[in-house]
DNA sequence: CCATAACTTAAGATTAGTTTAAGGTAGATA
DNA sequence: TATCTACCTTAAACTAATCTTAAGTTATGG
């Protein structure tokens, strides 16, 4: 199975998406008109077809006909016909979405994410923080030390997230606190410096000399090996 | 169940709106605020959402981080800001698309209509989802352990799907229960958890020590066995 | 070297999750 | 229509994980 199937007559324009579809994390093949791309589809599964429309031969719309008799899988059609019948027309045979050239790189490939969330039911984005050779997952919400997972509650898990998202800033313990904790919470700021005890023990090489989590005296603590 | 709920500050545009997807024989409300598209959100169905981004109070994407801790429901975000930055923000936290304002009906209704389509009238195409010894062929609605057919009732064949579609994804119970259940169902909660029980029963090799169903402790469940 | 701040540990409280079983419901069967 | 059966929901008892607190220890800066 491949993820994406591009049908596009411009050989740059096509290696280009292409490109930026595999730096995406895609799978792409490449059909450069509607018989090749109809061709592919019948040896291979795709999970998402980004076709043009001014195609040599039989144009797009003639293409997603087709498709659509036999195949549901989510379409984007690319034209540089920005008029709205075309788009209609587009959509109403069947594809999914419509977007004008030229495009902005990151709009066709948040275009196609959402497509394929929407219909492979990917509830979330897939997003890694890395820093000072920590890893974290925030999809799967792990964490990740050298590789190895970190086994961790919940707490712990959100107090470096939030550590990590504001790296190298020395935080205050009410700033932190309240962002973790959150604001109406009970519980006592004294909570933290156990919390950082924790992790310390878990995500520094020497817990007793702490590189990662660095405490800034009397303010709070900053994330960051410190170069 | 209404069809789509728009929230939209600008009273003559959401009327319009609304006169329109009501001609395109869709029921609709009305929200004027993000506060009170919540409010409506919490009580009552809608299979599609509208958003406006600019909205007095919460803005658009702070509305919709909001409905995705507890729904997956399609959303189209409109809004006068043309910016890519801002199409792709929305479509980060989720939108499934995102339409410029000033916006032709007749394409924004052909974006309502895909969008639906995509949502709840997929031709349920055959697939076998296979993760850690688990196979499912939903052509069949039939899952297997190690080639042996698992004997389930409906609703844990639904929720292991569920599950294994998102495998390695921390998902949290409100997302699970919404999805496997329906957002209108009556029945509680904490039937997810007796279900997930059931499940481990059927499918981890050990379900007093679970691998496959791993819990994520005041989330969730997740999925996978952790590579 | 003192006062204050931060760290660590462990125990108990609290909250969350699991499991069982009973009762209800709807559809199937006779 | 009556009965049966499988499935689903709920409640309650049980188990486990996490969170907070407090107290003793160690570190820091003036």
């Amino acid at each position: 199975m491949t993820d994406i199937l591009i049908i596009e007559d411009n050989e740059d324009l096509g290696q280009l998406l292409a490109d930026l579809m595999r730096r995406e994390g895609f799978s792409v093949s490449l059909a450069k008109s509607a018989e090749e791309g109809l061709e592919l589809l019948g040896q291979e599964v795709f999970r998402l077809l980004l076709l043009d429309v001014m195609l040599p031969g039989r144009d797009g719309f003639e293409a997603l006909s087709e498709i659509r008799r036999s195949r549901d899988m989510p379409v984007i059609m690319m034209s540089a016909m920005t008029d709205d019948d075309s788009k209609i027309k587009g959509m109403e045979i069947g594809a999914d979405d419509y977007i004008d050239k030229p495009f902005s790189f990151p709009v066709i490939a948040s275009k196609v994410k959402a497509l394929m969330r929407r219909t492979y039911e990917r509830v979330t984005e897939k997003e890694l923080l890395t820093a000072c050779g920590i890893t974290v997952d925030t999809g799967a919400r792990r964490a990740y030390k050298d590789g190895k997972e970190i086994g961790m509650n919940g707490k712990e898990y959100d107090l470096l997230v939030y550590l990590m998202r504001h790296k190298g800033q020395a935080l205050s313990k009410e700033v932190i606190f309240n962002a973790v904790w959150g604001e109406d919470c009970c519980s006592e700021l004294a909570s933290l410096s156990v919390y950082i005890s924790w992790l310390r023990d878990k995500i520094e090489d020497d817990p007793k000399k702490p590189r990662l989590i660095q405490t800034v005296y009397r303010v709070g603590y900053r994330f960051g090996d410190g170069q």
